[in-house]
RNA sequence: CGCGGGAUGGAGCAGCCCGGUAGCUCGUCAGGCUCAUAACCUGAAGGUCGUAGGUUCAAAUCCUACUCCCGCAC
């Protein structure tokens, strides 16, 4: 790094974490953190700081929690910190134009896919549920619109059939943290200059909704197989199962799934063994590899047919 | 005070409604069988039944409070 810089970080969850803690590491004037202010979570709807808000909190950084940016007062305090740069993940608030000019170097964004593809709000969840192959990391320049601003750097990295938006999560998180500090570092000595967004293959990555979680057995099995592994750990894909004999069905969360062969005249949602094998829509199977049943937590596919026995044949809804 | 479910040897569960010697599937350990094995057979160790009180001759089981966990809602 040639020399610290004042910035300001603005973020909420996790994921924005570790991009925060190595902007500190790295030696930088962090004068002041935005989060969104807590929220009534959690069981008991008690207040609960973000995870931003209460890492920065714990390393003595001042915290800002405004319900929006836009109104003046707003903007004014803001502009008095008299910034370098501002650095933004996963924030979750718009943040206007006067917000966007005020740091002299401008608002840098830290998007976990490669855009213009997943612009918005679950790039990851998206990009998994879809069964891209590639995704990654990118620093870019903010401006009014949803993601469309140019960019500095990019990260790539694989998504495997083995992986799951949390695996994936804690990857780019990573990724984010070492693309931010250079980024920040290459946008100030000039050695990156950002490159527009190619304007073909635009999509939108919507938050994820309740209608995204159930599963629909006779989709494919690799639809199925990508939802699964998209919605884990959170929130979860789920299904209903009623045991013999039971009259209440179970909600139960599927959280890792793999590919098997299916049986041609199978019912989808079908068992076709005691080993969670499930028959889909397209003749294919998917392999539930880790569950979870109502009150418990996540178990993998054994531990959880130990006390839960599901036999071939049982139907899943 | 948002709604509901749960806590029982190392893991996952049953038993609780109708109080009366702690059970199942695994794991662990020992021995056996086998060319061999995560397979099979035999045996063993391991639990103040979440915590604190109460009722009772007797509480995992009934009553009260608390702690932690899970799902929904958010």
């Amino acid at each position: 790094m040639t020399k610290p810089l004042r910035i300001a970080f603005m973020g909420s969850p996790d994921f924005a974490v570790p991009v925060l803690a190595a902007l500190v590491e790295a030696g930088h004037d962090v004068a002041c953190v935005y989060s969104q202010p807590p929220r009534p979570a959690g069981r008991g709807k008690k207040l609960r700081p973000t995870p931003v808000h209460q890492w920065a909190e714990a390393h003595g950084l001042e915290v800002r929690t405004p319900r929006s940016l836009k109104n003046p007062p707003e903007q004014e305090e803001f502009a008095a910190l008299n910034l370098d740069a501002a650095i933004v993940v996963a924030y979750g608030l718009i943040l206007p134009q006067a917000v966007l000019d005020a740091p002299r170097l401008g608002c840098m964004n830290m998007h976990a896919s490669i855009l213009p593809r997943w612009r918005g709000a679950a790039p990851i969840h998206r990009a998994i549920m879809a069964g891209d192959e590639m995704t990654g990391v990118q620093a870019m320049m903010m401006e009014a619109g949803l993601d469309t601003g140019p960019v500095l750097a990019t990260e790539e990295t694989r998504i495997f059939p083995f992986d799951t938006t949390g695996s994936v999560h804690d990857r780019l998180a990573g990724l984010a943290a070492d693309l931010a500090v250079t980024s920040l570092d290459g946008l100030a000595t000039g050695a990156l200059t950002p490159q527009p967004q190619s304007e073909e293959g635009v999509t939108y990555a919507h938050k994820v909704t309740a209608e995204d979680q159930r599963i629909d057995w006779t989709r494919s099995a690799a639809e199925i197989d990508c939802q699964i592994r998209g919605l884990s750990p959170f929130p979860g894909a789920w299904f209903f199962y009623t045991p013999d004999g039971e009259s209440a069905p179970l909600r139960m969360k599927a959280l890792m799934s793999k590919l098997e062969p299916g049986m041609a005249d199978a019912r989808p949602g079908t068992l076709l063994d005691d080993e969670l094998v499930v028959q889909c829509g397209d003749g294919q199977a998917v392999r539930l590899m880790k569950a979870q049943k109502p009150g418990s937590k996540a178990m993998d596919a054994e531990t959880l047919l130990r006390g839960l026995p599901i036999p071939a044949g049982a139907q899943f809804e």
